[in-house]
DNA sequence: ATTGTAAGTGAGTGATTACTCACTAACTTA
DNA sequence: TAAGTTAGTGAGTAATCACTCACTTACAAT
């Protein structure tokens, strides 16, 4: 089957992807993409003329999710500490969705002698502990988050908190609900900022999902 | 120079720990190894008779360094807290010290077709956890915890909190104090466990390193 | 000195891998 | 329908890799 270019394209991303969660994302070849397509090695490239570009286009692709994992969605609550548990939980979302992405993130082939992908995968990174500050910062202004709360070192915490139960999740086999369980650690960790009553806050309660 | 076998096999570990540092672990040749050392190819083979067995030398390696760094010290303190930190404290100075050792924990060479290593280094990951959540009963016990925080839970976010600042440190060059940062955002993180007086209780400030 | 053993080597081998290229077949446009 | 363009292919190639093996050299004990 012929396709465009731009098709071709987006299913040898697709396929990288896919392969990079079940071998690694070291460990894929360009055959094993030829094959898992179904058009043969030289086909792939043809549209990537350096297998290194199709790390490029993926890097592009995965920091586009992930900041739209994050952004503010629709219906967007005006509580502050509801929309930095949607940010995060966001992500949650995306890695269960896209098992990948912390092996991707994390692998050599995005990093080793890789100048530019690497500045703009932590520029992403740094964009989104911004996005997190910002909001703590807001908490902190409402009242909700303790005064003496160092804004970036939260967003800090909460971002490890993401890695963390991603790695876990990833290397238990996946056999727990990652939302779940990043969803209760995440209420643990909010409750720490809490302003006032320890006493167990209840974390915004409602049926996300 | 002819060494004994025991000796060789040393040097062949502890190469292999360097290069997984340098290059990454699984870009990591016998050939590295070999000409890193100075000797052939087929010397390493002679005492790693599949490069398999080098990884399995280095994971045992590392599990005992890592248990070593996290179990109780000479002069241990009766403050449960103090001892909390003592242990975080030290997975940071082994990071410090074995900067290969978060690349090597994650790298598929350790878990690719190999279940029973898998399993080890999990249970050593396990027994971390342990300790940890063992360390904050203790703490939830003397009053210095609040006592509505799930123990299990905070030892979760401290390992998260050992792996996110290891990682950031990783990929941002290692330009910043490694340990400096992970005491100060674990200060944060356990002002968020600390009972009463939310008020910035200084962490254990005494002079450590 | 002789001899047995353990460490080291030189020169391979087959498998895998990224990448090339001359050529063909399928769409598109005129 | 003719001509041009784009996607796909078959058959390579050079490099790299883990691993092998017959052989040599250093060392220790007798």
């Amino acid at each position: 089957m012929r396709k465009p270019a731009a098709e071709r394209k987006v299913d040898i991303v697709a396929t990288a992807i896919d392969l990079a969660d079940k071998v690694g994302p070291d460990r894929i070849t360009t055959e094993m993409i030829a094959s898992q397509i179904g058009v043969t090695q030289a086909t792939v490239f043809r549209h990537f003329p350096r297998k290194e570009d199709i790390w490029h286009a993926v890097a592009v692709e995965l920091t586009a999710r992930m900041r739209a994992a994050w952004a503010g969605k629709d219906g967007e609550s005006d509580d502050p500490v509801a929309r930095l548990e949607a940010a995060i939980v966001g992500q949650f979302k995306l890695i269960r969705q896209m098992p990948a992405l912390p092996a991707i993130l994390l692998s050599r082939e995005l990093h080793a002698g890789n100048m530019p992908l690497r500045m703009a995968l932590m520029q992403t990174m740094r964009a989104f502990q911004q996005r997190l500050t910002a909001l703590v910062e807001q908490a902190i202004a409402a009242g909700r988050f303790r005064h003496d709360l160092n804004a970036g070192d939260a967003a800090l915490l909460l971002i490890g908190l993401v890695q963390s139960v991603a790695l876990r999740w990833t290397l238990g086999g996946r056999s727990e609900d990652l939302v779940a369980t990043g969803r209760r650690l995440l209420a643990v960790q909010i409750s720490g900022f809490t302003a006032g009553g320890n006493e167990s806050e209840p974390v915004s309660s409602g049926a996300v999902r």
